[in-house]
DNA sequence: GATGAATGAGTATTCATTCAT
DNA sequence: TATGAATGAATACTCATTCAT
């Protein structure tokens, strides 16, 4: 019965794994059970005795790829006061750069289909879903900012969360605009996935400077 | 003879609203040809008259969705010395804002489909572009940016093109969630498209910020 | 008026000449009205000002293709006793295999297709056949067997109407496979048009011998 | 297992002789995969678990049509020299027969139609031809000739490769007209197939007389 | 007479899903 | 559990034919 379930559990894994590939590849809509099984070493029957259909497999799917990220992006208030904010700031775009490089392609193809979307949507609450909301990785981020703002190290007249979002958009567009590029075939010129350029050290520093607090009795002065 | 051509773009036209109606709404791995040409109040093979096939039809959409906006945004530079450095990015957060919200559904099927996206950069070439690169509405940005490092307004320390990737960022970021939220039928809580808050006054103070020259005779301090 | 005429008469005939191409390039089913219309160099809706539809074009088509035929063949029971029997089987080698040449791939379209031959046998009649039976080529050249004959220089011991089928069948199986051959980018090998060879000297050294009356006091002997 | 086997094996057999009975009643072209599934009694899709295309169904179609007969032609030569050479003919000509009765209207569909003759010479090589050179049933033929000719029985001034053509045209073109004939509703007169009858007794004396060597001491005479 | 835009029934093919083994 | 044959609804696309101009 061991042998049972670790051989199920392992065509369960492989055909995550499978799946995984095949969704990143060829987006939701184009993938076909027939490639995922083939992908997966089993046969197509197989994938309906794992998961209810192909949008269930897609969730879960989609769950394992962000798992663990929820946990480290909760404790990130915690940096608050430690080491410098632009280093934080830095560890949190390593973060957030991680999730969407994971979870973009996949993004995609929910942006691009509002059935599975809506599927999506619908099971969110049944399935494990570990507190990380989906729309929110700003939430973490906001309190984060909010922290910083109660010590000073941030200024204090900005919403923390209009300043979350900023924050957050950088690795998102960053992580989307790869995605794309990379269903590009890159006509000529770079073979290297186009878009946006990583947020480096200049997007740091040009975040930072527009968080950081004014100089000692200077006020925020004109813009 | 005139009356034909009229009745043919006619014709033609009413395809490509249905169409971008279509695709928006179902994305367009699931925009059938029958549902189009039904929205279009047109026979199914009357599409064929006047598309290749369906991809050139996504096509020809796309571009009519951002038609005008490359021209717009070519101008950017000669902005550089007028107003505010605030003023202008507010202005351009407007521009990107449109295309966003005119693109980002179709952008999504791309992202979502290689095959899409393949033949898409495939005929990229033979249509009108306008002048607009795909994956560059950062390149006038970055010349904006650069010519008002010149005049003083942005300080020079930074990279143009990094700073305009950051810029641009932001409302491609805000675009992209609106356009996921709203596949998303909001359980319960908001009927409003969530996502990210659209780009606002505190987040044109960030950028604003981040991007000023440091005030007379204190360099840019510690972050 | 006899302009007008005269421009109808050469849109038809362009009409005849196209279609004939491209029934023989491409067969009559994969022939579309489109390909012939261009190939004419007129408007989709022309052919039906012209032809009732495309079963239509294709009879007329036929028809034309045999166009005169007939009177030659009809003609050939006129040659019993001039020249030699292998010289008149020659001529008439020459004469099938003309009508084969032009006929064949016509002849294709319509085995090929029992709706296509049904709707030809339905208009056989009403259409100017000019006297040429379809089925039988064979029936004049039974007729100048039968006189040669009369005359002994064919051998009186063998059905007339057998001869005729025996001596008909050399020129349409060669023209039928050539047709055939046509069709078949011929891997690697020759790039002439296979099948079998044209009935030349051989064939008809057989075949006249096989005619031939025995020689003087002896019958036919043991075979 | 066995029995999915099996029962994969029915349906693949049912299949192809729904497929054989529609080619052959409607021809290719006209030949729908839902009346060929419906006949075997499957669903449409059905046909594409077993075939990759309509095109590779007919090609499995028609290889099945003459399998067996290769291999009776190619011991045609070892009856040189037993029987009659008459007698050989005649069973040549129930062989070729045969193979005419099968593949004729399988024939007539890829001599209309280039795209299906085509494919089928490009796949002719991957599917298992069992040394059945396409368009040479005349090649044993001519070694049959041949074996004769050297023990005596057949004149020896024939090319023997000629000789052949002229011997295979005979079944050949009377199955072409056979097949082409089934195709005319036959208006009012004979109920009967109608075109070239079976080559008969005499066809086999003109032929079988045409190749007989000359009696002793007298030459081929004039033709 | 000629046009060509529009039609819409028809076609081959795909693919998620079921179920007997 | 796993299989893979079978399903059948759905889909993009074709093409002979019509008809208003």
């Amino acid at each position: 019965m061991t042998a049972a379930r670790s051989r199920s559990a392992a065509t369960h894994q492989a055909l995550m794994d499978a799946a995984l590939r095949v969704f990143v590849q060829r987006g939701f809509a184009r993938a076909t059970t027939r490639e995922i099984a083939g992908a997966a070493g089993v046969a197509e029957g197989t994938i309906y005795r794992h998961f209810a259909d192909k949008h269930a497999l897609f969730r879960e799917v989609f769950f394992s790829a962000m798992a663990g990220m929820g946990e480290e992006l909760r404790r990130l208030p915690e940096r608050a006061g430690n080491g410098t904010v632009r280093g934080n700031l830095e560890y949190l775009f390593g973060l957030l750069g991680t999730l969407q490089e994971r979870t973009a392609p996949l993004m995609a193809s929910m942006s691009a289909d509002p059935e599975l979307a809506g599927s999506f949507a619908a099971h969110v609450a049944d399935d494990a879903l570990e507190g990380f909301e989906l729309s929110a990785p700003a939430a973490p981020v906001a309190a984060y900012i909010s922290a910083e703002q109660k010590l000073g190290r941030i200024r204090a007249d900005v919403d923390a969360g209009e300043a979350a979002a900023v924050v957050v958009a950088l690795p998102f567009a960053r992580g989307a605009e790869r995605a794309l590029g990379a269903r590009f075939p890159a006509r000529g010129s770079s073979p290297e996935p186009q878009g946006f350029p990583a947020p480096g050290a200049a997007a740091l520093d040009i975040l930072a400077r527009g968080l950081a607090p004014p100089p000692d009795g200077i006020p925020g002065g004109k813009l």
